[in-house]
DNA sequence: GAATTTTTTGCAAACGTTTTCATAAATTTT
DNA sequence: AAAATTTATGAAAACGTTTGCAAAAAATTC
């Protein structure tokens, strides 16, 4: 009684059944407003009484789009990204859209491959993240013209579209904020500057405005950690543990702060009255713990979003115009893990 | 110069260049030993030389294997399942296999509409999260006979296959170790226990080591609340502040202990000497806060491995045997949330 | 009510693959 | 060196859609 390989609905069977040809019934999924009305309430109900389920696969071959759009991200375990394609997923949706996700788990080097699949799996669009690729990637994206933007950094002089944050200048301002409140003796703890290249521009736009002040930190105090807690917590133990130690510390992005504020506890200094922490994103749990920390808010659910609604743009456009670049504000939360230098 | 619409390279290019046909080239695609080695060699040379990049829809028209499995999670934005998400990659990227991922945005409504989109798409297998599952998804997945796994629990009465932990057993367990440690007056933070039957398991293994013990608490000491940070914090708030407060509190997962935590801070009291905090999870950061969480570790990404393969198998599995489950061991994470009881 | 326009429909070709079947070429066995 | 076997190849049909074209039906205009 159970057949081996279910003979799959098709849109002949739907055809017969409402008594109408394929073409038609075709039509009606595609652009329901030029089938007639009866007809395509007999269709309807075809469609229900087989349980039929279209093939995307099979219209994509006629040249179609598939309905996909494919996306890399570095990583997934970084919340932030996790924000990030929420905001995506959510607007994509309404345009009947969904996502593939390749992770490169951490190493670039996986990049190549993830858009390879994506392209053989007939992606309408891929996004990246960061706009730092390798030639190959790039090659590979321009042999076939899918259209492909890069989030999450602003950069005004990529070739690719973008939509993303001025990295440069969120640093800038986040240092501003130590300096208002009086600090002079500011530590620097960055992401890894060599891994990509808005942990570079952060480190740019605080050492820019440092300089700005005559303040630039020796070596010891600037130091670089990957974004991963427990490494970043050894290297804040390290600075932290200096005979001269600052009084306050400004860190590449928010799992840097959590880290640092966690190593101050730890060696029983309290923030701010010790030391005071600035981070950079406002990662889940920034607002809730103890101290609340003082960090810049990077929306990432909204450049989720804005990407959405341009990866679907510039997947409609026919031709490739010049790239056009969409910056998108943060803001600065002030909250409890910085406080004014006492002199 | 430009071509409006660049003609697509198709597998009929490359086996001109060649100088070899279609079938050849296919099956050196699916299957390199069978065809000559100098054919093969004369193969590759025009992939490269042309970009080939092959057309997974048109092969999926043919009744292949598209190469993608779906997944649909309840949320992103927790990193745990990111974590899971993170493994199950990794293993099938081995199997060159992507995966799709849907996020129904926390609301189990859109389910549905993720496993039709998904059975559109074609995939070879869904993962679902959790065993709970709504008559319409199952019947759609039952409809055509797509290989499905639920993940995360394990449901020996489960009529689909899962890979997953014992919520209930986790919920005993990590009681016990506030009662070994001499605690008598335990509160509870559960998750939402309506919301899914992994909370809700949890629950019932807490409250039946409780009962055990004679311990049940008062319904004051038996808070429920939303895996939201803030959320959780302000139900924590409540639970402390009340005049006869508990000594130890069981929460339902990790980022409801962050908040327990971070609540009991913020009131002045000292984790654990004032009240010890008993976390499920062991998320990001759990290790590195101040103070170290004691939780339960739940291998998320051992889950996700496991559940690619079992996947896998599924998809190559000719007729649906019995369902199988399969259960992974967690591990006690004692550190320093919690403290023995000063009697 | 004939002529015109608009709306709705069906036929058949196309999309880029895979795979069955048959045949040709190479290798092994006798 | 003929026969038997194995390996490598090509022709053509099939997969489930979409769409250009033309015809039929319905609606509108005169």
């Amino acid at each position: 009684m159970t057949r081996e390989r279910s003979k799959q609905v098709t849109i002949n069977d739907v055809a017969s059944l409402a008594d109408t040809s394929v073409s038609t019934v075709s039509r009606y999924f595609n652009n329901p407003d030029i089938v007639g009305k009866t007809t395509g309430m007999r269709i309807e109900e075809a469609v229900n009484q087989l349980r039929y389920i279209r093939n995307r696969a099979a219209a994509t071959t006629r040249g179609n789009r598939s309905g996909t759009i494919g996306m890399v991200v570095p990583t997934l375990e970084n919340s932030i990204f996790a924000e990030l394609i929420e905001g995506l997923i959510a607007q994509l949706r309404q345009a009947k859209t969904t996502v593939l996700i390749y992770s490169n788990l951490n190493d670039a080097g996986n990049e190549r491959e993830a858009v390879r699949a994506f392209m053989e799996q007939g992606v309408d669009g891929i996004i990246l993240i960061g706009t730092e690729h390798s030639a190959s990637v790039l090659d590979l994206l321009h042999s076939r013209q899918v259209p492909v933007l890069c989030v999450w950094n602003y950069a005004e002089e990529c070739a690719i579209d973008t939509v993303g944050i001025d990295n440069w200048d969120i640093g800038h301002k986040a240092t501003s904020h130590l300096i208002d409140i009086g600090h002079r003796k500011i530590g620097c703890i960055f992401g890894l500057s060599g891994a990509n290249d808005r942990a570079y521009s952060r480190k740019k736009g605080i050492l820019q405005r440092l300089a700005e002040e005559g303040l630039t930190p020796p070596p010891t105090w600037q130091l670089e950690t990957s974004y991963d807690l427990r490494a970043a917590k050894t290297i804040a133990h390290n600075l932290l543990i200096q005979k001269d130690r600052p009084t306050a510390v400004i860190c590449g992005n928010d799992v840097i702060a959590f880290a640092t504020i966690w190593a101050a506890q730890s060696l029983g200094l309290s923030v701010p009255e010790d030391i005071s922490v600035m981070g950079i994103g406002d990662f889940q749990g920034a607002a809730e713990m103890t101290p609340p920390l003082s960090t810049i808010r990077i929306p990432a659910h909204t450049i989720g979003r804005l990407s959405a609604n341009r990866i679907l743009e510039l997947i409609g456009a026919q031709s490739d115009n010049q790239p056009r670049h969409l910056k998108v504000d943060f803001e600065m939360r002030i909250r409890h893990s910085t406080a004014p230098h006492r002199a």
